[in-house]
DNA sequence: TCGGTAAGCTGACGGCATGACAGGACAGGT
DNA sequence: ACCTGTCCTGTCATGCCGTCAGCTTACCGA
């Protein structure tokens, strides 16, 4: 179940293959970041890694299949964010604090991972389903946290009962997402990177609990 | 001022090419509903429209001309988005209907124009300039007037000193488009069309207002 | 009616990326 | 030194890109 690495043509991959099966991803992450999309092409990679094109083909089937890949590495690190959430307290001061702490990690995860997350985001837009389980599995640590809170805190009273948990957390994951891959936009927009998260911080808590946080 | 539709090469176009131009911006807008943006191609959308590639290049520099004028057009069209805040008011009932509205009129100008509307997300999120003003073009009405009325609230004590206007308007606004580019990601998740607007509008009044609506 | 002129369109072409294959280079074991 | 399976690349057919010269069509003034 480990998922032994395979060449497009069925062989497994040694040592020396996966170093340049990786070395050729890398290379791709890179011409991700300073270029559209739309033009990268499979020479630009093989190039910039010191190789043919043919290689790429060996272990990918097309550009796309190698960014899947990338993808699938980065949600498989994503499972970090669950631990924004896993156990906090949505309650007075320390309401806030969780707040905060989950907009500082999702922003910081997204701009760290920006190039790929344009393209994953892209392809699940366009319907493409591997790109939308991807987008989920990174989202879904978090919206799923999110939903329960939003439910326990109905249960309890404290959240109006015509409140869709799923929506809502839904709602409020999408707009990290999107706050998060439109970070440089907002300094265009004038908004000050130090002004943006406390903000975002302040429409989570209210979203997920209906209240202003305790400061 | 009119803007002279002219073709590359400097000539300008008569009844008959710019019924052509728009045969071929049509073909184009129909081929981004139906398949990856980095899969479409100058011979398909040519062929579509009847004519050969070489015409295409007339009108055009490359695909990514021709979806720059084709988002321009939507830009346009897009100013019937201000409605839907002009002169609104946020108390009371009727901000809960402004809030409903807003959210409904937006989803709806995304639903319309979602395919494009992806590209322009891309491109803007990929740092081009060009994609990013006109994505700024469509928000800016709607960004602008929220700021203002959270600016207005703030004057009158309404909403806390430290929340910024223009971040919490940026916010809700990035929101309210994430959320509409991925509706149909959002019935995937089991999350219903008639659940998921109302509970947009509930996070959009509470973060503009500070306060749960009344109904 | 008849050119003249500019708009409009396309066939054809060099250039480049794609994707497949066969064969050569290389590393590890005997 | 030799063998074996892994690994890489030269080469090729195919197809799209982007340009140009040149042909057709529409319009207009004489």
């Amino acid at each position: 179940m480990t998922g032994q690495v395979r060449t497009v043509d069925g062989r497994v991959a040694g040592r020396r293959g996966q170093a340049t099966r990786q070395k050729l991803l890398d290379c791709l992450s890179e011409m991700l970041s300073s270029s559209p999309y739309r033009d990268v092409k499979v020479i630009d990679v093989a190039r910039r890694a010191g190789t043919s094109p043919a290689t790429f083909y060996q272990y990918f089937p097309d550009v796309e299949g190698a960014v899947l890949e990338i993808a699938e590495q980065m949600a498989a690190e994503g499972a970090e964010l669950t631990q924004l959430l896993e156990g906090r307290s949505w309650v007075g001061k320390a309401g806030w604090q969780t707040s905060q702490e989950l907009v500082e990690g999702f922003l910081d995860f997204w701009r760290k991972n920006d190039a790929i997350l344009r393209v994953v985001d892209l392809g699940a837009a366009e319907g493409d389903k591997r790109f939308y389980k991807i987008r989920m599995k990174i989202l879904n640590s978090v919206n799923n946290s999110l939903t329960d809170t939003v439910k326990e805190l109905q249960a309890k009273g404290k959240v109006d009962k015509d409140v869709s948990p799923a929506a809502m957390a839904g709602s409020i994951v999408a707009m990290l997402a999107a706050v998060a891959s439109h970070q440089r936009g907002f300094q265009t927009w004038g908004v000050k990177q130090h002004e943006l998260r406390p903000n975002l911080a302040m429409l989570v808590h209210l979203g997920v609990t209906g209240k202003k946080p305790t400061k």
